[in-house]
DNA sequence: GTGAAAGCGCTAACAC
DNA sequence: GTGTTAGCGCTTTCAC
């Protein structure tokens, strides 16, 4: 049915050592036998087989990125980062999306097991620092995007503490002193991280924390109408909003305006990642921009050397945040 | 290094015959054997290895996904619906970005041609329908989302002249006789098709086509402000807009909105795909929705039933769309 | 520069 | 119910 090197190798007349040869490009090959090769190949419309290659050869040059979600632009261009960079030196990356089910994570992970891939890149993970650690022992993994407290794994992230930090300073910088937040109750540390940087920030400031300015519940992007509406009703009023992500800032700006509050003058809005979103919406959206293609190569770039290294890097790497101001932040507080 | 077969055949004192039976779950075994069998599996953290199983079964039981982008959200529905289906059946399905390159789209489908996998879907393909038929000869492949004119390949989508009708006779029941259209100039089928559509629909009402009222262009959703812009420029402008896809449609929104406009009233929109986007966005974005997971589910179980099969069903399934009504082309024009 | 042959980890046919 | 063994397609040592 399928042809296979042994076909190439009988109708050029060589063996398959030879044609191997060819194949990978090793040195040791005539040119006539090379060129012969490669002629019989291309008539017989040959294509190596990977499953024998990689099982001989014990690697299959190709990572596995598992996503918690495919909603989410913030990934796209993370793993088209990661792609070209991969690409360039002879890997492909592969993805899967997790919708953050840990039996459909735990599921995707056996493909590394099962050694389908040499590595996997985790961009937020159900796996508890003990699993992953352990996974870590006997296999190549990262995490992007999401650190784990006490998983002592490879990890390239922005620190989300400062960057929380820097989104409420924004915010005072324009004036607010009334600023709430709308953060989630997830074991994500990351938006634990932003908050705590959001609490830092005010207590620098000399601005009191105050707990109906707080809001907890899921990345659900109906939380930031609820939020919203939650703080609109108080007899008084934030008059700056920093969420944990894009998507809750959208829906919170959509509820203020809903509401006839004029997003940016009445109250404004601070989001998280920069999704294309942020600049599309209307009033466009103030946020923090994460370095996606940069991680995203730089991630890989850290797993290739542990998968072809003895001594594996298990640093925790953080790249560089950007406070972005546009218009749903529109205008200082006198 | 890495615990194999023979390992546990040895530890557990069987042959490499009954563990492989075990892991197959196969009736012809004793409970002793298979309780000592699994102990030793657990003891020893056995995972079997797919490249050598693979190999010898001659399938993965993996399917790929091709994406044309990672910034579409109706990508991830449509592969999530693949995703609960396919594991049902005991598939995997993984998934790569091509960024609507040729050269990308053509190193993933090695993977296809190098038996890494068993199947590929291509969401939006640059092949043209010769490669694709050449392709579909020796290999299962399946077209999802977008045909592809003269390609004799299975093919799952929405009927995009139907549906290009439907939105356009939904905007004249609104009672609108100047509707503009923002399109595209791609190779991409299912745009040609809804521009079809929106032809017939206002030929069948007796309104006249205008060619200063149809903007070409790429799927950039710059476009879509750049088109409005145009619109709006005219002596005699249009009422109404379609745009063939939702970011078109949101920065044709965003466009008028800052020209002063009020989307709804001034002019309506109408996008199509139903993003997630198109809910959130300040006016909600009345649009043509794709029935997302169904299409995911249905085209995999056909391309699965393929894999399975000798005969090729390389039918054109066209799925039902939906026209959704929302603020954007909030009132009905007197 | 080239070929023969071992073997990667697994399944399945066959023998018992 | 279990073991022996051939072989999936490939790379790579070892001879020559």
């Amino acid at each position: 049915m399928s042809v296979t090197i042994k076909d190439v190798a009988r109708e050029a007349g060589v063996s398959v050592a030879t044609v191997s040869r060819v194949l990978n490009g090793s040195a040791n090959v005539s040119e006539a036998s090379a060129k012969l090769v490669n002629d019989t190949i291309q008539r017989l419309n040959y294509s190596p087989n990977f499953l024998g290659r990689n099982l001989r050869k014990r690697e299959t040059n190709v990572i596995l990125v598992i996503m918690p979600s495919s909603e989410h632009s913030l990934y796209g261009s993370i793993i088209s980062g990661m792609q070209d960079y991969a690409n360039k030196i002879g890997y492909d990356i592969i993805s899967a999306v997790s919708n953050s089910t840990s039996f459909v994570e735990a599921r995707q992970m056996d493909m590394l097991f099962n050694k389908t891939v040499d590595g996997a890149v985790l961009l937020g993970t159900q796996f508890s620092a003990k699993e992953l650690n352990e996974m870590s022992r006997g296999y190549n993994i990262a995490l992007c995007c999401e650190g784990v407290e006490g998983a002592d794994v490879l990890t390239v992230a922005v620190n989300d503490e400062q960057a929380g930090y820097d989104a409420a300073k924004a915010l005072i910088d324009l004036g607010h002193k009334k600023i709430a937040l709308i953060s989630v109750n997830s074991d994500a540390v990351s938006s634990r991280k932003r908050e705590n940087g959001y609490i830092r920030a005010l207590k620098d400031n000399g601005i009191e924390i105050r707990q109906e300015y707080i809001w907890h519940n899921t990345y659900d992007y109906i939380n930031g109408a609820l939020a919203m509406e939650q703080f609109m009703s108080l007899p008084d009023r934030p008059t700056a909003v920093f969420a944990v992500s894009d998507l809750l800032a959208a829906a919170a700006i959509r509820k203020a305006t809903d509401m006839g509050l004029c997003v940016g003058k009445d109250v404004s809005v601070m989001g998280f990642d920069n999704i294309t979103m942020c600049e599309m919406f209307i009033p466009s959206i103030s946020t923090v921009a994460q370095p996606c293609r940069k991680m995203g190569e730089f991630v890989i770039k850290k797993l290739i050397d542990n998968i072809n290294s003895d001594i594996k890097d298990a640093h925790y790497y953080n790249l560089d945040h950007e406070v972005i101001l546009r218009a749903s932040t529109g205008r200082r507080i006198s």
